[in-house]
DNA sequence: TACGAGGAAA
DNA sequence: GGGCGTTCCTCGTA
């Protein structure tokens, strides 16, 4: 493979990379370039992906060489790419497996590649990194406390020096789990599962899957740990998902209802933890204030309990800090994270690296969509002037408040029903943040607004209503984000959103992904107002989206009251 | 003992 | 940088 000037890819000295989105090639330039580069912008017409530390890690971390992303670099290049740009990847790749952790006796050792005694002794003054390393035994070698081993890797990973550890697991106690007969595991199911426990260039054992909604995140799960074969804590955002996987593996396993049981503090003393619990982070991570000195977090010790053999985290880009922290206390314990989207926009993906461990496997939304596994989906972005008497307060509106006058445009009320016009008889849903702007848009609708204040059984009921068809249209609040049990749909229209969130964007689509009987598409919009931060903002989200394949025509609001789809 | 309402937290 | 949803606890009512 060889440059060409009718390639689409454009590789800058500063390790981006311009994709132009029109280029006949484009679609063989971002699969090959995938694995490991992020798209960081995504304007109509040329894409902008970077070549990060992290990203090039993740890949290595798989097995990838260097010369292999620079094969795919140079093989979808207009010009032959900049000298720096192919050291700087030889070399960030090459700190991949240079450093690593293994076990000795009872404690580690840290140990650097032959002729690493420089970069070592660096290390050693580094400020996070030298008060957690003991004793030099030799030039390339360190010794290291046991308890040290999550803090060690964080400190490392925040210094540029992934490591790859190798020290091991502690066995938890066993506990087999057999798949039930009728139960039918997915190709990418039982790589990904695989992939996790065997590991790529290093050991295996913990690390994160990325699968699309509705994919079978869970069924990755079960097949992990009938691989472990031990007692499993899985950890869960919240309690809809505890009782989704508990139903799950009573249904798909040979597991019995004494075996999965949810966390509850207030189970009576000496009552042993089922060898499956399941518990959420909020109950981890629980404070009791004024509690007396080590009785402030009641619930820690859960996670420590020494029987675990596998912890389990389900949507795992949204680890709060302290998860982190016990997490680092237990890097003994094989770790299996799962995410639709892993992205988090406070930085902290590192920290996923370091402590649950690298990405072991994805599948690009788009390609699953091919193999008929999740629904056809198009989006599109519908844009809105501000009308003109309102234009004066938001030019004049503080910075902060900007976001949610644009967000509240009033004149997505029509666009939202010139949106649902195109689709008459499609089951619609309509997801926003903020509740007056859904409030009226229920009311223009007259149809019925589920927020956080709806009681839990009127959702059940709306749910139902929406399934079985009485029910054409439902808007949702934010509980829309995260609602397992939220019914199918055909049409989504978000009609406001958080910030810069990609992975809100991810997850409202996501809805729509269940396979639909007849195989027809699923349709995603989003009414973003012209020249305000909203479109920033908007673009922003639209970026995990566009890195799994995505596009998103744009409409002018003058060309939604045209008949017909587009 | 079971529940729902209200408040605090992150 | 702010609004919203969730979860947990506590306390009141049956």
């Amino acid at each position: 493979m060889a440059t060409d000037p009718l390639n689409p890819l454009i590789v800058q000295a500063d390790r981006s990379v311009f994709l132009e989105a029109f280029n006949p090639r484009a679609d063989a330039a971002r699969a090959a370039i995938a694995p490991f580069a992020e798209l960081v912008s995504s304007p109509e017409h040329l894409h902008t992906y970077r070549v990060s530390p992290l990203s090039l890690w993740n890949a290595a971390s798989t097995g990838m060489t260097a010369d292999a992303m620079l094969g795919a670099l140079e093989g979808h290049a207009k010009f032959p790419l900049p000298g720096n740009v192919v050291t700087d990847i030889r070399e960030l790749v090459g700190r991949w497996g240079r450093l690593t952790l293994d076990r000795f006796d009872e404690a580690l050792i840290l140990s650097a590649a032959p002729g690493d005694g420089p970069l070592l002794s660096e290390l050693a003054r580094h400020r996070a990194v030298g008060p957690l390393l003991r004793e030099r035994m030799s030039d390339v070698v360190y010794t290291v406390d046991a308890g040290a081993r999550g803090e060690l890797k964080r400190a490392l990973m925040d210094a540029g020096w992934p490591v790859d550890d190798r020290a091991g697991y502690t066995q938890g106690a066993a506990f087999p789990v057999t798949l039930a007969p009728d139960l039918t595991v997915r190709d990418y199911q039982r790589e990904a599962a695989q992939a996790f426990y065997q590991g790529g260039s290093d050991t295996g054992g913990s690390g994160v899957v990325v699968l699309a909604p509705g994919a079978g995140k869970t069924v990755v799960g079960m097949v992990a740990m009938s691989l472990v074969g031990q007692r499993t804590l899985v950890l869960t955002t919240n309690r809809t998902s505890v009782n989704q996987w508990q139903r799950e593996l009573l249904a798909r396993t040979d597991l019995t209802p004494d075996d999965v049981q949810e966390y509850a503090p207030g189970r009576p003393a000496g009552r042993e933890l089922a060898p499956v619990t399941l518990c959420t982070y909020q109950m981890l991570t629980h404070r009791r204030p004024g509690a007396p000195a080590g009785e402030e977090h009641p619930h820690m010790s859960l996670i420590g309990a020494a029987e675990w053999g596998l912890i389990i985290y389900d949507e795992v880009h949204l680890l709060p800090a302290p998860v982190f922290r016990l997490t680092a206390g237990v890097q003994a314990r094989r770790r299996l994270g799962l995410t639709a989207t892993l992205v988090r926009e406070d930085g902290r993906e590192g920290d996923v690296f370091a402590l649950i461990g690298p990405k072991r496997y994805d599948q690009p939304w788009k390609t699953l969509e091919t193999q008929g596994w999740i629904a056809a989906a198009t989006c599109a972005e519908v844009r809105l002037r501000l009308p003109a008497d309102e234009r004066p307060a938001y030019a004049a509106a503080p910075d902060r408040q900007k976001h949610r006058l644009a967000a509240v445009n009033p004149a997505k009320r029509a666009a939202l029903r010139a949106v649902l016009a195109r689709h008459p008889d499609a089951p619609t849903l309509v997801i926003g943040s903020y509740l007056d702007q859904l409030d009226l848009m229920a009311a223009d609708l007259e149809a019925p607004l589920i927020s956080g204040k709806t009681p839990q059984r009127e959702r059940e009921r709306l749910f139902q209503a929406f399934r079985e068809g009485r029910l054409r249209t439902l808007l949702l609040s934010k509980v829309g984000n995260f609602a397992l049990d939220l019914p199918d749909a055909e049409v989504l229209v978000q009609v406001s959103g958080a910030f810069g969130s990609r992975q809100e964007e991810a997850q409202r689509l996501g809805r729509l992904l269940r396979p639909k009987a007849d195989g027809r598409a699923a349709h995603f919009y989003s009414l973003v107002t012209r020249e305000t931060v909203e479109e920033d903002h908007a673009h922003h989200r639209q970026l995990f989206l566009a890195e799994q394949g995505y596009t998103y025509d744009i409409l002018d609001e003058s060309e939604l009251s045209a008949p017909g789809v587009h």
